[in-house]
RNA sequence: GGUCCUGUGGCCGAGUGGCUAGGCAGAGCUCUGCAAAAGCUCGUACAGCGGUUCGAAUCCGCUCGGGACCUCCA
């Protein structure tokens, strides 16, 4: 049996995964800054390490997983330019600026159960962490790595790079830092550009402020994550998840704080997805190409042909290796909405089979099902390669649906492979990629009312009354009922 | 400008130097009252130019594209 293998960010290589404490893991990811609606961007983090969450388990460990809600601090908003956006909007609107962040919380929440994503153990929001976050900062001020200007801290990167190995998460040399052309707000109050805010002080027109040892202001835009991870996760912990573009600044940034206050490395394994383009091009408000959860869902976006369902998107990003980019189209949308369906009929087939007695045993057929199936766990321990995965499954569906169709006896292989298959198949579509039926079967009423009408239609057929079964059969496919006569005789019916 | 990633058949995408990825679309066939679904068969692709090698999509170099980060960002 093989190993997980992670590919680790900070050494750019797979690594065997080995926790720090025997059977437990503790995992953090980067939560969403609700600010605004979820985004297609947003999906790909959460449903990534979703299953990389529901693996670990698979295999037997006890995860913590902690991810969380950023809530404070210097935001963005649509239409805005880039301040504390939260306090100016609630400002405006006469909004308490927690009445908008829980909004946006709530829709984020509804976006991950649509995607069929498990619930974190811990969610921690930034702003009920404020005391453990000024506690974070004292204790890097009180080793002589941060340095107060005009009631805001900020962190000495030059001292910490001296040290430490700075940049090596992002590949970066703090001389290249050096060269950044950019204004920033505050930067006269730095002595180093490279130097990054650990405290702001807020103006008197700031709403959300907190009282702090250097006066009132709010916390900088990365120690929330430190200081969250080492509450609930401990000093150091195993594997902490993100989008690559947090790489740099973000990332770097609490690998120096955790390091300066809590004496130690504070992550063993950085997994770091990849983006989801559209035309190439990331997804992101100053590029005009985001498409919210609601849009997503609902198809009400201009560069969207229809509506997708939430289990299609999932299904996206699970063809594809989290650290490539995704690009999205109508034209690859449409093409996953299929391949879907295909395998999840396949599934649901392969579950109404049942096996009796061998016969004619197809050793070929046999081993190549037991190769398929075993090589699931071969494929996921590869740096959670869910594609391969995938493919499997796809090789696995015709052979299902040929027992289906008796093409194939289920007895030609043997009772022990037909069960493997079965229940590896649940495992995995279910439990691991975490997949689930994107058509509803409706009500018992409708399921009753269906049933009449293939009674009917049944009975035309038999008297060769074509023009009313045709009939039966269009009218229900105008409604969105698709009908299909199977081999044995049978009809079946699906909501598309 | 700096750092890094990347370029696979009509589209999307796996690819660890030699052995079919897979999906969608397309073509043909089987089944079928018709349809849908399903099954079977089929494209022979790796940006270009060199190099290493018995052998490269896979390693190296150059050229040309594309992208990410360097600023909040999933």
């Amino acid at each position: 049996m093989s190993e997980l293998k992670v590919y680790n960010s900070l050494n750019r290589a797979k690594e065997v995964f080995s926790p720090l404490v025997p059977g437990h893991v503790g995992m953090y990811v980067c939560g969403p800054t609700v600010s605004g609606e979820s985004h297609l961007g947003h999906s790909r983090p959460y449903i990534t390490f979703d299953v990389v969450y529901r693996y670990l388990q698979h295999l037997g460990y006890k995860v913590r997983y902690v991810r969380n809600i950023t809530d404070a601090g210097h935001f963005e908003e649509e239409g805005r330019e880039a301040e504390d956006k939260i306090s100016k909007k609630a400002v405006l609107e006469k909004l308490e600026p927690m009445e908008l962040v829980q909004k946006y919380t709530n829709l984020f929440h509804w976006g991950m159960q649509q995607f069929n994503t498990l619930a974190p153990s811990i969610e921690p929001t930034a702003t009920g962490h404020i005391v453990e976050q000024i506690g974070m900062i004292e204790k890097i001020i009180a080793d002589g790595y941060a340095y107060v200007v005009n009631g805001s801290v900020y962190f000495d990167v030059n001292k910490y790079a001296a040290n430490y190995d700075y940049g090596k998460l992002s590949g970066r040399k703090i001389d290249d830092l050096l060269e950044t052309t950019r204004e920033l707000d505050g930067q006269e109050e730095k002595r180093d550009r490279a130097d990054f805010a650990l405290w702001k002080s807020a103006a008197p027109e700031h709403i959300m402020r907190w009282q702090s040892p250097w006066g009132v202001g709010f916390p900088g835009w990365h120690i929330e994550c430190s200081a969250m991870a080492t509450k609930y996760l401990g000093s150091q912990f195993d594997i902490h998840g993100g989008g690559m573009d947090l790489q740099f600044p973000h990332h770097e940034s609490e690998i120096a704080q955790s390091t300066i206050c809590n004496h130690e490395k504070p992550v063993r394994y950085w997994m770091h997805n990849n983006m989801i383009t559209i035309n190439g091009r990331k997804m992101g408000k100053s590029y005009g190409n985001v498409i919210t959860f609601t849009e997503l869902f609902s198809g009400s976006h201009p560069i969207l042909e229809k509506a997708f369902h939430p289990m299609v998107i999932r299904f996206f990003i699970l063809q594809t290796h989290y650290r490539s980019t995704l690009d999205f189209s109508n034209e690859a949308l449409m093409a996953s909405e299929k391949g879907l369906k295909r395998l999840w009929e396949a599934y649901e087939n392969l579950n109404k089979l049942s096996y009796t007695t061998a016969r004619n045993f197809d050793a070929e057929l046999d081993a190549r099902i037991v190769k398929l199936v075993n090589e699931f766990e071969e494929f996921m321990n590869d740096d959670i390669s869910t594609a391969k995965v995938l493919a499997n499954m796809f090789e696995l569906a015709p052979v299902i649906n040929s027992m289906k169709d008796k093409t194939i006896a289920v007895e030609s292989i043997s009772a022990e492979t037909f069960a493997l298959l079965q229940t590896q198949m649940k495992l995995y579509m279910e439990n691991i990629l975490g997949l689930q039926a994107v058509t509803d079967t409706g009500d018992d009423k409708l399921q009753g009312v269906m049933e009449l009408l293939i009674t009917i239609r049944k009975e035309a057929k038999t008297k060769k009354d074509f023009v009313t079964s045709d009939a039966i059969r269009n009218q229900l496919s105008k409604l969105g009922i698709a009908l299909k006569d199977e081999k044995d005789g049978n009809t079946t019916w699906n909501i598309e």
